[in-house]
DNA sequence: ATCCGTATTACTATTATAGTAATTTGATTT
DNA sequence: AAATCAAATTACTATAATAGTAATACGGAT
């Protein structure tokens, strides 16, 4: 686990209790007090202390008899509030609704952010092989959304982040180096779109386009469209869908706003 | 040194954090650092230090000119992990949705917490008069979802509740005191269901039945429909709607979880 | 009844935060 | 270009809040 050192004003507390709000998911709906302690990391007091501080608010609740956590009422409503807050989202669904129905594809929307993609929006394609995914990743290197922000970012950041990634190998083609990262980002701002040929997961494959700011040009996000090599292989898929991609992420740069 | 005994299981900080990122809706998706101290009656230094954990972790953003603030990328990744993550929404949704599409009714379901009505989902009629609403809400006394909720709740935790309601005079009809609350809600009881005749606010009526535990019976919550005396005056809209909004009031209390 | 794992409370040392005040920034006017 | 002003940011400490240890209560299982 990573430990980022900030400043004096940093709210360590704050930084805490969302934390484990964030645990709570659709995978995991139900923890345990020792679980989450287990967890974060922390002594049982202090995690009953934050915990019971939102059992008191209503952003989680215990069960009557084990005493598993869950999220409460307030959580959903806060969670329908920051959708509607996110005004931008609104500009996004409509935009990503219309291709998503037309060619029934599986389309994800990532927001960039320190170091990671913050996945914003998505669709899946019905009967077909998914895979499960965080709604935060810090993989740039071995995805299509990552590459493609990498491939279109200021020089430096780009070291500072390459540095970082960690280049395991996660599947038979993963970029496991820097050089190899470098050459295949060449590839990508010659095309304007990223290729993910089964470098993150067996059998998954992707085209992906990075959502630029209109202000600075600089790389806001990523668009990325996801299949099996069950369903075509990749050269079909980017045949067929890399101008809607191209043309979709067009779309995005312009409603997203910048910073 | 002086020691509480109770109470001291609440982390401060953390529930001040969270009524900040709460500031933030679609009416209200930008504020200054200034307003944000003023609203929350607290001192320049601690709300910088509050947001400024909020932007490092991406919650937050700061408009690149003005310093404004709005929601960013993580808040809207938390906000559909909370949906998500909250699985009693997707039982409710279609029910509700069924409802709204066949009959283009405007439909509120909240659940009670402490002395509040959250509201956890919505659905509104197009092309008619509609009002804004928080997203929680401790008037009882003076809507139909509070009067449904106080009506079935256990004499003890309903005289609490009618001690701390306001009784401020909303509109021509609101019921400003504890006897005629008290009339009222026997009414309820009798009916099943409970009336909002223009008592919050002039022109809107509605009807509004409990959402009941299966467990104890009493009420987790409430289900409304809202319309206005342009519509239709609040004695038709009763015996055209009164028996839709029992049924599925029923229906919510079975896929809503107890406790 | 007794055991065991987990949750809750009691109790401080240590740390984080609140608050005041000083400084910087950046936009607007002169 | 300098002056002005409002707002944001940083410096600094007293005080209040939290982390952590240990003790206790609780709830199921045996």
């Amino acid at each position: 686990m990573m430990t980022k050192v900030y400043g004096d004003y940093f709210a360590k507390t704050l930084e805490k209790g969302i934390r484990i709000l964030n645990l709570f998911d659709e995978n995991h709906p139900n923890w345990s007090l020792t679980e989450i302690a287990e967890r974060m990391e922390l002594n049982l007091t202090s995690v009953y202390r934050l915990v019971n501080t939102f059992v008191e608010l209503g952003y989680l609740k215990k069960g009557p008899k084990s005493k598993l956590l869950h999220l409460g009422p307030m959580a959903l409503a806060l969670g329908h509030q920051l959708l509607r807050g996110f005004d931008t989202d609104r500009l996004i669904e409509p935009l990503v609704d219309e291709i998503h129905d037309r060619h029934n594809l599986s389309i994800d929307v990532c927001l960039f952010h320190s170091r990671s993609l913050v996945r914003i929006y998505k669709r899946e394609t019905v009967n077909t092989l998914t895979y499960r995914q965080d709604a935060v990743s810090e993989l740039l290197y071995c995805t299509g959304s990552g590459k493609s922000v990498l491939a279109f970012l200021p020089a430096e950041r780009l070291a500072e982040l390459a540095k970082v990634q960690s280049f395991v190998s996660r599947a038979a083609r993963t970029i496991t180096n820097v050089d190899d990262l470098y050459a295949d980002l060449e590839q990508v701002r010659q095309r304007g779109y990223a290729l993910n040929n089964e470098e993150y997961i067996k059998g998954l494959i992707a085209i992906a386009a990075p959502i630029l700011s209109r202000a600075t040009g600089f790389p806001l996000g990523a668009l990325s469209f996801t299949s099996t090599t069950l369903e075509q292989p990749l050269a079909e898929f980017e045949d067929n869908y890399a101008g809607v991609l191209c043309q979709l992420a067009r779309k995005l740069s312009e409603v997203i706003p910048d910073l």
